[in-house]
RNA sequence: GCGUCGGUGGUAGAGUGGUCAAUUACAACAGACUGUAAAUCUGUCGCCUUCGGGCUACGUAGGUUCAAAUCCUACCCGACGCA
């Protein structure tokens, strides 16, 4: 993998680069598609790469448990095996720490409304028997899977194992990722054992590289952690930053762990101070158009969300105007395309009506469109974005999208 | 014509004296979703409401009862059986 700025953003820490990986190059700042279990959910390869899209994301709690990384890497690798020409990733499970952990079964996002009085109190209390599916060990993570109750326990070296098995351009370290009810305390002691976790990681992935001859080998982001705490995220970033094992860093990083809306622009900001400016930075889980302005402005050169997808085959999708509800009434008889102008397949073959009759109806299809709509409309924010820095005009295309952007509604 | 069974909210279909404005499902309407436990989930769903409650409702019209979607009578409609 090699990185290369190639223009910077006027006072601010945003750059545009390009990434080179094994499978192809990706222009940075870039949005990574979601595709979680080997597959962007109801998209072939052919409509995720017509929607622009340069980089996909697979996970490993995922493809470890269906169809297991011995497989993948028999079939080829995960990009062979998806049949994605182009670059990939893969997510170390440790999403899913949280997702199956401390959120499984609530109503608990990563991204939390600082407003929201019941998160501000921390739930720790009365919190021991309530089910999970993922307990934190002290070397690593007992999974109960959600597929067949088997238990696995997962340690940073096996995140690694699997990840070199399933054989992506890029993996990350095996991390926890914290709920934002946590308290301070609990962040503190998360994010230690995260740290010890990265050094693991990188050990683990340093010693199967060194076993493969291979000029292009993996490469492995390192995961800052720390929550909405600005002393941990600093404190993380050097750490995550400096581990090293015998010379050797972690070749990008990724940014996770949960915020608050409201200040996630600032802890994004602390995180990418700190980090050595010549190696990418991913901004893990997060992509909503604000997000994406924030996160670039800051210094972040890879995303990668589920919202495109999971919105679209919910019936949301994204317009210039901010998001709309395929169902709503209004639509039934609406014969213009989602969104004027565009340039998606959707929206150039398709009326809101059809789909919105495809959603009443429960049409496959119906999710298939508004997923493609909706990558596009994300992937090419992004690109849009990067081409304005190129432009000298980021701060004036800020501006103007997020000025029209909170009209609907 | 006689007999039997049945007519419940947009639909299907529970309920067979009070706990029924009426289980449930679907439809409808609105909303949520940020490293995918998710083609998922939530709310509303007779009318009015100062959210305490009030009013009108289970084919139609009467009746019995403190109380009826539930019991009785007549009528209307439907299905089936016998003529």
């Amino acid at each position: 993998m090699n990185f290369k700025i190639e223009k910077k953003l006027n006072g601010k820490l945003g750059r545009v680069g390009i990434l080179e990986t094994p499978h192809g190059i990706i222009h940075t700042p870039a949005f990574v598609a979601v595709g979680t279990k080997a597959t962007i959910k109801s998209l072939n390869p052919e409509q995720v790469r017509d929607a622009g899209t340069e980089v996909v994301l697979g996970n490993t709690y995922h493809l470890f448990l269906q169809p297991g990384d011995e497989i993948v890497r028999d079939a080829g690798g995960i990009g062979k095996f998806m049949n994605w020409r182009g670059p990939t990733m893969t997510d170390s499970g440790g999403f899913q720490v949280f997702s199956l952990g401390a959120a499984y079964g609530k109503d608990i996002s990563k991204i939390t409304k600082i407003t929201d009085p019941s998160l501000l109190i921390p739930e720790r209390f009365d919190d021991s028997d309530a089910p999970r599916l993922a307990k934190i060990g002290h070397d690593g993570v007992s999974f109960k899977s959600h597929l067949d109750g088997a238990i696995h326990y997962i340690t940073p070296e096996k995140s690694i194992q699997i990840q070199h098995n399933l054989g992506a351009d890029i993996i990350f370290a095996f991390d926890e990722c914290t709920s934002p009810t946590e308290d301070l305390k609990y962040q503190g002691e998360a994010l230690e054992r995260t740290h010890r976790w990265a050094e693991r990681s990188l050990k683990e992935h340093l010693k199967l590289n060194s076993s493969v001859s291979s000029d292009f080998p993996q490469a492995l982001f390192g995961i800052v952690q720390g929550g909405r705490e600005e002393s941990l995220r600093k404190e993380s970033a050097k750490i995550i930053s400096e581990i090293n094992v015998d010379g050797k860093y972690f070749d990008g990083f990724g940014i996770g762990g949960s915020f608050a809306k409201e200040d996630m622009s600032s802890a994004v900001r602390w995180v990418n101070e700190i980090l050595p400016e010549e190696k990418p930075r991913h901004l893990l889980g997060i992509g909503e158009p604000e997000d994406l302005f924030m996160g670039i402005e800051n210094g972040v050169d890879l995303f990668d969300c589920v919202l495109p997808t999971r919105l679209g085959r919910n019936g949301t999708v994204y317009t210039k105007y901010g998001k709309i509800i395929m169902t709503n009434k209004k639509f039934r008889d609406d014969y213009t395309p989602i969104e004027k102008d565009c340039e998606c397949y959707s929206c150039k073959n398709y009326t809101r009506c059809y789909v919105a009759h495809l959603f009443h109806g429960k049409e496959m299809l119906a999710g298939t469109l508004a997923s493609i709509h909706n990558l596009y409309f994300i992937v090419n924010l992004v690109k849009k974005i990067r081409q304005s820095i190129l432009d000298d005009n980021f701060f004036e295309f800020k501006k103007e999208f997020l000025d029209m952007y909170s009209k609907e509604r």
